[in-house]
This record gives C-alpha cells, sequence and structure tokens, in this order.
DNA sequence: TTTTTAAATGTATTTTTTACACATTGAAAC
DNA sequence: GTTTCAATGTGTAAAAAATACATTTAAAAA
C-alpha cells in the first residue's frame, strides 16, 4: 500500500523522565550527567529516542528500567514538548513522563553507571534544554495528582509510619499539616491497614507501622468514593 | 554540523482537536467528514500533521483556524497518543488538544465547507482511529479542569445570564445544582460584572446578563486565591 | 385586572475543616 | 532504680463550607 502521507514532515521523537523520589525528608529528583554529546558533561533528565514498534510509555518504561533496574514503576505522561530548536544539534520533539519510585528499590550500581544523582527538588542543578521546565511543570503536576489520587504511597515503602506518610504530603504540597488533624483525615478514608508491627527507627517507642489498602481502595473507587487529601 | 541522531527513526506527527462548544443545554463537540483517504466519509476530530517549524499548539491553532475561522481560542494539550497501529497507513504519533469555543461566533460557511458538524457530547458517531478514546479523555479533563480553573467562560458569549452559566457547570459536571446555591457560590467568587443590561430571551421579567471579570480574577489569582466550583 | 412564566432572594441544618495540648511509652543517662 | 528525654498517640470545641428548601417579584399576555 503507498502512503497517502508521502509529502509531510517526519520527526525524530524521545521521551524524557522525571523521576520523583522521597527520602522521609524531602522529595527528589533523579538526575544523570551526560555522557555524550550536545551538552556532555550538564545534568539532565533520563531520556531516550522513540523506537519505530514502541509507544511512548513503552519507551519511558525502557528508559526508566535502563537507569533504575526497575520495572512495573507508576508512571504518567506529563505533556509533549515541541520548541523547534528546544535541542540545539536537530529538531527533537519529547514527552514528558513523571514517575515515581521508592527510592530505596533502585539498582544503585546502575545508577552509579549512568553517573545519575538524587537531587532535592528545591535545590538542583540548571539542567539542559527545556529540561527545567519539565521538572516544575511534573512537580506542578504531582502536587495536584497527589492530592485527588492515592499516588503518594508509589513513593513510600510498602509499609510506613503515619509521620512518614504526613512528612510525604507536607513536603509535596509544600505546608505544614496538623498531625492530629491529618491522622484522622487519613483514617476517615478507610484505605490504609494498620499492621501489629513498629517500626523502631526514629523512637524508642516505635511507631506503627500502615499498607496501602488497594483492594479496599478500588471497591470503594467503583462505589463512587472520591479521594480528596 | 553532523547530527549526533542519524540513526535513529523519524516520525510523522500530528495534532487533533476536541472542539467544545456549548449551545445552552448540552456540551457539543464540532466533528468533520473526511474527504480523504483512509476512512473517508466517516467522522472524525479535525486534524493535521506537524509541521517543520511549528509548535503542537501552533499546529492545533492552525487546524481549529482552518476549521471554524477563529483566532485566539483557549486550547489545552490533553495527551500524545502513540499506539503503533493508530493510522492504518502509516504510523502518526497525534497530539490531542482540547479547545473551548463560543458556539455562536464561529464561520458557518468554512464549517460546511469542511463538512462539520455539531453533536451531543452524549450521543455521537464512532469516530475513526483512537478519536474516540480522545474524546473521552478530553470530557474527563474539561469536567476536572473547569472545577477548578474559570475556563467555563469561554463556551459562553461574552455577556451571559445565571441560568446559562449554571446549565453550562451542569452540563460538563453532570450533575443538578440548586439555583440559590449555585448563585451563592457564585457572588461569593467574585469574579463577575453583573450589568445593567438584561436578557430577554426566556422570560418576560428579563434576566441580568453578567459578564466574566478576568482582570480581577487575575490579581485575585495573584493573591493566592483559588476558584473552586 | 388577572393570569402566567421565569427571575430573584434567605435561612436553618449538616458536614467538613481547623485549631489546639497533654499523657504514654521505653530506652538511655544518671 | 529513678530520672530524663524524645517521639508516639489521642479528642474536643469552634469556625467555615456545603446543603436543603419555598416564596415573592417583575413584566408581558390575556
Amino acid at each position: 500500500m503507498i502512503s497517502s502521507y508521502e509529502n509531510e514532515d517526519k520527526f525524530l521523537n524521545a521521551v524524557d523522565c522525571i523521576i520523583f523520589g522521597f527520602d522521609g525528608e524531602n522529595l527528589k529528583i533523579l538526575l544523570i550527567k551526560r555522557g555524550f554529546e550536545p551538552e556532555k558533561g550538564k545534568w539532565s533528565l533520563m531520556g531516550g529516542f522513540l523506537r519505530k514498534n514502541e509507544i511512548f510509555s513503552e519507551a519511558a518504561a525502557r528508559v526508566l528500567n535502563k537507569l533504575t533496574g526497575l520495572h512495573d514503576v507508576y508512571f504518567e505522561q506529563l505533556f509533549a514538548f515541541s520548541k523547534v530548536d528546544r535541542d540545539p544539534v536537530e529538531r527533537i520533539l519529547s514527552v514528558a513522563y513523571y514517575t515515581l519510585i521508592d527510592i530505596n528499590t533502585h539498582n544503585k550500581e546502575l545508577i552509579q553507571k549512568n553517573s545519575a544523582e538524587w537531587f532535592d527538588v528545591c535545590d538542583f542543578p540548571e539542567l539542559i534544554f527545556d529540561h527545567n521546565i519539565m521538572v516544575e511543570r511534573a512537580i506542578k503536576r504531582l502536587r495536584r495528582k497527589t492530592s485527588i489520587e492515592p499516588i503518594g504511597f508509589k513513593l513510600l515503602p510498602r509499609k510506613f509510619t503515619m509521620l512518614q506518610l504526613q512528612n510525604l504530603y507536607q513536603t509535596i504540597l509544600n505546608k505544614k499539616i496538623d498531625k492530629r488533624n491529618f491522622i484522622t483525615k487519613i483514617n476517615t478514608l478507610n484505605i490504609l491497614i494498620k499492621l501489629h508491627e513498629k517500626s523502631f527507627e526514629s523512637s524508642k517507642k516505635g511507631s506503627f507501622l500502615y499498607m496501602f489498602d488497594k483492594e479496599e481502595y478500588e471497591e470503594k473507587l467503583s462505589n463512587g468514593f472520591i479521594f480528596k487529601l
């Protein structure tokens, strides 16, 4: 079959990943030191070209896996960036994805091999191209999204304390939250399982561990439940 | 300068537009009957290929202008669609945009020339490719967006009645709203100008006309105001 | 002048959000 | 073994927001 589109322009297409992590205190992003031209040696997001038989989300997953070794990670399409001269060498259209990972589970050797490092979202270096804009946009989106969907848990270990959860929300939403009100609110949602286990990492007394109850959440969802934090 | 990217695949890139309008009763989308292969004669979204020196939003604006004659219309990027076989002829990556227009202001001749028609979002024909998915996604996004940003006004004439505004929100959010509560809520936001003019289109008594106070809204915004409806 | 039709208006109740402080636990220091 | 310390865990009252609900008003038509 002969294409009816043969006179149209074709473009390079790429994906870039904003990889979020949480160290218990601050929200972090994973950046790489570029090992190739252009802009070799500068900091950038992890990215890669779209391949012939791949959709954008697959490319993003591949790129993320290459850097962290992780599979089945939460990610969401952020925006398609298309400024004509965003890459100085040649025009590249880039679809940005942001992903949330448990900062403790990634493959540290791979990260080193890719000369990647975690940076605080409040204090990270100048990035190449339009990557700073991508990060800003991702932070805004994450902020909105975490308050209407329980995706924050993706940034925590499977078992976490209330304080960790509260710190996470405080960090992402960038505001102080009262401890008692936070716990009350979370408990009315009824989407956590309180374990009979304690974490003694931060106190002698120990604090109870919780898990996100995914099944219960999905059950509620299908009954019209609306997550709101 | 020699490109460092010469071994990478290149792709056709397009934009597709979900064009929303409001006829006072129902939310509408503008669809075209395709005049060319593939899928000639079937209904589809208005779209077009991305050109060499154009960014996606410019392509979307161009495409929209071609169909409606309108300039400076509100639109927002929705999602980049990339399924490998979404177009049966050749692979095309498509960035969908949704746009909000005042249904009364577009150029009706152009629309006819493009064999386009308005359809109710609750009852429109099967579309080509993945366009149905695009429309669904656009409706969801519009629903969320209208409740956190005052973009609904883009669908109304410059001067409108409270009832029109209420109908609009009822339609988009797909729920009944109590008239008194709605008015109270809107008035506490303080972003409307009540005119000394009445519309007599729907009653003998006439109902006051209002305008969206864009400057006031932006002033409020910069002071931390959060629109919420 | 009476009728008709849609517009305009306020209050009480419930729900949600916010503000706020002290007793408990268990290890470590004395 | 008594005291000290640092973090956990817990409840209530006030304020704000959301909801439910019915009558009067204006103007044209009969």
